[in-house]
DNA sequence: AGCACGCCGACT
DNA sequence: GTCGGCGTGCTC
């Protein structure tokens, strides 16, 4: 007899663990790791999904597996996680501190999840689904089952679906061409003529011009049928973009090319400076592997991941390309699993989640801008994708390349110490193309009452630039700042009622918003505080900078591209359209707009608030705000025409903006890991945070350190325990947060010690008590 | 999660 | 006595 071990699809601590269950004779030959499948689960043996991680097989069947409940259903006829998939989720579990299914699931798209329902029954055949009823009604129909007047079978189904589209296809010309209709009948005669026309085609029933009624009457004469043919919900990305050819690599790239596919030995870094070209080397990449018959994988930031990147791998790949992002539909998303699945693509375009494609054979990973926070996911399970991407690399003996202009301290580090083989790209492929300019402006020394955002050099730069028909982008750095409302009076700032935050002001809406827990209020017209009516509003959100701009340049078009405005579907695109199309002069947004943006008749890049990142309390801080200026700075002189980059700052002797201005990574790199080596930080430690929180304050401090004590206790001497403290927004949702940072270079008894962290949240004294584990934290706000 | 079991107070 | 409230613990 058969049995196999399963992980059902409940996330929780206490059932995270494979389950046992008999596989049915009938389903026997069927059935295989990896599949899908529903269980009865728990006393009432309700159906609930679950994947199959192993199959054992029992010659004799004893007592103990006899009991084992059975196998309800299987779902699917081929696996939807391969070997390979089942191994990866065993070595994330390791790291990421979620459950076994979570991990599972963040490698399957959403529809392949189940739906449940549940059916009662009376005695008499009415039926009744659990679903449909009210709160109420759910109660009182659970009373009636459990004094058996009412009967209750669990229901599951898969969201699973496939977009079809009906076609008419005629049968046989000859009969339909000698088939009579009567005279009576224009509408037929006609139908029936548009049908010769049409013989051999496939006619979609859609849009078609004759009635429903027609249709049916042709196919009750057996002349016509209707066959229902898959199609793909992504189709219309591909359809419209022409084919491109391979450009020729200059000899800087070449040498990085030869180099990348000489070897899986080591990942390479591909350290190529804004325009040097890395994107060519990549498809470069691509090409040789997909010569070779194998596949490959690219990864790039959400953000960058516009519709004008994915056209140029289709341009250069076409039909092989599957494209996935957050951006698609579920039904979209599925469509492109599928067809990776099907073996239909062979290279995956995609962003964080795409590390979990089931591509097979795969040649080469490549991951752009590999230091961008975004691939490290910040909910739960907390991977990094560059993680996945080694341990995927070394299963299939994969070349794997990270590519970036300002590579993470950590990889960088790595490439030094070996682990890593650094490429370098120093020059820009288009030749023409001059490094822009930057200039430093010390807001410090600038008097401006009536425009406190702009420098009087700033003002002319746009004016100068505008006047000769150019574009300028204009970047405000709003991590960490929005604007907000204060009393004149008595300095009182509205704050959220559940969040220890200020809230933040939106004029468009005429409310003040809590970005944290979603809490909306009204404006106050007077003070709550001393009841004086002089509320002003301050700080500079991108609506704030656009309105002095536009009292300061009236005749000027400004496009505003930051979340407010970016929140429909495609927003992004129409605005980045527009732009590149010459109907606004400045482009004004949040760090949006510093990624990967190519605007040729762009010259000038101001960013108006250099600091704003460089205060916060993140040991990154300095390295992401070097990496904003140095990005947005690559906007600017794309083409022939100088650049010119003004950067204002009130942090003028700052080395990451000084840094930045000289565009000096080197120098960066350098003094940023003496700042690490000083403060034991990354890449010098590993670091894992624990994050505690409960409604009551108390309790979460006493918590807290109970958690610091009970993981001190089995690290070494070396190990270094920050905390507890409190978060930097110390309580959210009503909540009251406090963390912990570990930092450590080797531990064996770390993992265990967390692992003892999380059993004792299962605890029922604390139960309400939350606790969250991220390993290489990247915010830590 | 969601279901059963069990212990307690309020009610026919 | 017994119905139904909710706290507790388990699910192959």
């Amino acid at each position: 007899m058969k049995i196999a071990k399963i992980i059902v699809d409940i996330p929780l601590m206490q059932t995270d663990k494979p389950f046992t269950y008999q596989i049915p004779k009938e389903l026997s030959a069927l059935t295989e790791v990896g599949m899908r499948v529903h269980v009865p689960f728990g006393a009432g043996n309700r159906l609930v999904q679950g994947i199959i991680v192993e199959i054992l097989e029992h010659l004799i069947s004893s007592k103990a597996t006899s009991g084992l409940k059975k196998i309800a259903e299987l779902l699917d006829v081929t696996p939807v996680l391969t070997k390979e998939q089942l191994w990866l989720a065993d070595e994330m579990r390791h790291h990421v501190f979620s459950y076994k299914i979570s991990c599972l699931k963040a490698m399957l798209p959403s529809l392949l999840n189940s739906n449940y329902d549940k059916l009662f029954q009376d005695e008499k055949g009415n039926q009744w689904y659990s679903s449909k009823l009210s709160d109420e009604e759910k109660l009182e129909f659970t009373k009636r089952a459990a004094r058996h007047e009412l009967s209750v079978t669990y229901l599951a189904k898969s969201k699973e679906n496939r977009k079809v589209e009906k076609f008419i296809s005629v049968l046989d010309h000859e009969k339909l061409a000698l088939f009579e209709v009567k005279k009576a009948a224009k509408k037929r005669d006609e139908f029936k003529r548009f049908l010769l026309r049409h013989f051999g085609e496939k006619i979609p029933v859609k849009n078609l011009a004759f009635s429903h009624a027609q249709v049916k009457f042709f196919i009750d004469q057996g002349l016509i049928e209707i066959k229902e043919v898959e199609i793909s919900r992504t189709r219309a990305l591909f359809d419209a973009v022409s084919a491109d050819k391979a450009k020729k690599l200059n000899e800087e790239q070449k040498k990085a090319f030869d180099q990348i596919i000489s070897s899986v030995e080591r990942p390479y870094l591909l350290e190529g400076i804004t325009g040097s070209g890395k994107t060519e080397v990549y498809l470069h990449v691509i090409a040789h592997f997909l010569a070779l018959g194998k596949t490959a994988l690219l990864l790039v930031p959400e953000i960058s991941l516009t519709p004008q990147m994915s056209e140029r791998f289709i341009a250069r790949f076409g039909d092989q390309v599957a494209i996935m992002h957050s951006g698609l539909s579920d039904g979209e998303k599925y469509d492109e699993w599928r067809k990776i699945k099907m073996q239909k693509a062979r290279v995956v375009v995609g962003a964080r989640s795409a590390i979990f494609a089931p591509v097979d054979q795969i040649g080469v990973i490549i991951i752009d801008e590999e230091h961008e926070t975004s691939y490290k996911q910040d909910s739960s399970p907390r991977y990094h994708a560059r993680d996945i991407a080694l341990l995927r690399a070394k299963w299939h003996h994969a070349a794997l390349v990270l590519g970036s202009a300002t590579p993470s301290l950590e990889s960088r580090a790595r490439a030094m110490k070996g682990n890593y083989q650094l490429l370098r790209l120093n020059q820009r492929a288009n030749e023409a193309a001059v490094l822009p300019e930057v200039k430093i402006v010390d807001m410090r020394s600038q008097i401006n009452d009536q425009a406190a955002n702009f420098s009087q050099l700033l003002l002319e730069k746009i004016r100068e630039k505008l006047a000769r028909n150019e574009q300028v982008i204009l970047m405000l750095n709003k991590r960490g700042y929005s604007s907000f409302v204060m009393c004149r009076e008595c300095g009182f700032v509205v704050q959220c009622p559940n969040c220890d935050i200020s809230l933040t002001l939106h004029m468009d809406t005429r409310t003040l918003n809590c970005h944290y827990c979603g809490h909306v209020q009204g404006i106050p017209q007077r003070c709550p505080n001393c009841q004086a009516k002089k509320i002003r509003y301050y700080g500079s959100g991108t609506q704030k900078v656009q309105e002095e701009l536009e009292q300061l340049m009236p005749e000027v078009k400004i496009l505003r591209m930051d979340v407010d405005t970016t929140r429909t579907k495609h927003a992004h695109e129409k605005i980045l359209k527009k732009f590149g199309d010459g109907e606004a002069d400045i482009l004004l947004g949040t760090q949006m707009i510093a990624k990967g943006l190519d605007f040729p008749n762009v010259t000038l890049v101001g960013v108006i608030n250099a600091d704003t990142g460089l205060n916060l309390p993140d040991f990154r801080a300095s390295e992401r705000s070097f990496e904003l200026l140095m990005q947005v700075s690559g906007r600017a002189g794309r083409a022939e025409k100088k650049g010119e980059v003004l950067i204002q700052t009130f942090n003028p002797e700052h080395y990451a903006i000084k840094l930045a201005k000289e565009q000096n990574y080197e120098r960066f790199y350098e003094a940023e890991m003496k700042f690490r080596k000083n403060l034991s930080y990354p890449p010098y430690y590993f670091t894992v945070q624990v994050m505690i929180s409960h409604k009551d304050e108390s309790i979460a401090i006493q918590k807290a350190y109970e958690i610091a004590d009970l993981i001190k206790r089995q690290l070494s001497e070396k190990a270094k325990i920050l905390g507890p403290t409190p978060r930097p927004i110390a309580r959210t949702h009503n909540l009251f947060h406090y963390q912990i940072l570990v930092k450590y270079r080797f531990e064996t008894q770390l993992e265990a010690a967390l692992n003892e962290v999380l059993e004792l949240t299962q605890l029922k004294e604390n139960k309400e008590l939350r606790v969250i584990i991220d390993s290489e934290p990247q915010n830590f706000i």
